[in-house]
DNA sequence: CTGTAATGATACAGACCTGTCTCTTCGTTG
DNA sequence: CAACGAAGAGACAGGTCTGTATCATTACAG
């Protein structure tokens, strides 16, 4: 539970403002780049990448607009920064919930989405910011878009490998299911109000996972 | 197959621009009101509401600025009647998938299911109308928002009731394990490429039914 | 035929957004 | 102290968006 809330910590906070400890002299002692950069975070998952305008990024993190332009070449780049960060984070924390099973993928399996379903859970969660960052921007042509979908194939070959890991009858169904299932969890905790959710997303995650390993309890 | 197909056909043709088989002349002679609809909501849901200016919307539809304005009080006003429209439509698409089965729970669920997995390999598919609209419109003030928030809780009372009536162990967890996977398919649709997706949808829909069902097969 | 209501066409105002430019300030280094 | 580079402050240009106002045209009813 404690270990649980460390996690979320660790990874909406080094998401959502990992300065927000630091005393506001030390903040503004951070070059101006990595002001930018997490203001700019913090802002496009809160509010959306659309509706945050370059005026905006600026007067909260007190920079020049200068200084971001001298950075970012452009907007849209601010925004690939942005979605490359959260990969990194991302898959961090999802190298950090299997480390606590070593050896056992079944386990975890089950370990990403219990810690899933207590993510969503957190007040400042809004969604995953790839399909987010998918719905708003729909052009084909747009890199961010491109960037959003590279981390969802990234997320499918890193289930695909535990689902085989964890031999289930069949790899590709088990892997298909819960990824519809991750992106569900992520949809419902932003948009609905599923109750006691998260355990919904554990118990579905293990029913499927019981399911496809069949033959073989651990 | 041809029964599905006709149902895809159903949704997405009432959904995206029913008056294709119309002629051109029998076109024009809709009502002004009716041809900004027909455009505002095709062009909403394949390129997004906040992508698609007031002025695309009357050039399409060929209509004078200030119809739109006499017939809807705003932008936002028109995204409502979209998005109203919409719930109608899926409501009605609901109604008769499940009237296929009826008396039968367990099989209307699977049957909403094995549906939705065909509906998002149509090429139009593009997501759920309300969960991109919620993505793109943050504003908890924004009246479209509250409508698809709306969306999301008639869904899970309907789904709730097919719960019930399958005589499930615990109604609220069904409800709340197909409700995350309905919306992971609607995500999933759009976002990924989950090969065989649709056979993913259906199958772990009939293992999260089975096993909430378990004592009893039908 | 005439009058009325609906609609097309278009110009315009005001706001906002991205990106550029100039000027100033501050900190560091020699 | 002097010089230089990084960064703040703010004006500005060009574009886009929503919403309003004006005027011409069409359809139809009496």
């Amino acid at each position: 539970m404690a270990e649980i809330g460390a996690e979320i910590g660790a990874e909406l906070g080094a998401e959502l403002g990992a300065e927000l400890g630091n005393s506001g002299a030390a903040r503004a002692r951070k070059p101006a780049r990595d002001r930018i950069l997490d203001t700019a975070a913090e802002l496009f998952y809160r509010e959306g990448i659309r509706a945050v305008g370059i005026d905006t990024i600026i007067a909260q993190s007190g920079v020049a607009k200068m200084s971001l332009y001298r950075n970012f070449t452009s907007k849209d780049d601010l925004v690939c920064a942005y979605l490359e960060r959260s990969m990194a984070q991302h898959a961090a924390w999802w190298d950090r919930v299997i480390a606590r099973c070593p050896g056992d993928p079944r386990a975890q399996m089950k370990a990403l989405f219990t810690a899933l379903g207590h993510w969503i859970d957190h007040p400042k969660f809004q969604g995953c910011p790839f399909t987010t960052a998918a719905a708003e921007l729909r052009d084909p042509a747009n890199p961010a878009r491109a960037l959003a979908l590279d981390h969802k194939r990234m997320v499918r070959d890193r289930l695909h490998g535990l689902a085989e890991a964890a031999r289930a009858d069949d790899p590709d169904r088990l892997c298909a299911q819960l990824q519809l299932l991750m992106e569900g969890a992520y949809a419902a905790g932003r948009a609905l109000d599923l109750g006691p959710g998260n355990e919904a997303v554990a118990s579905a995650a293990a029913a499927l996972i019981d399911a496809a390993c069949g033959g073989m309890r651990d």
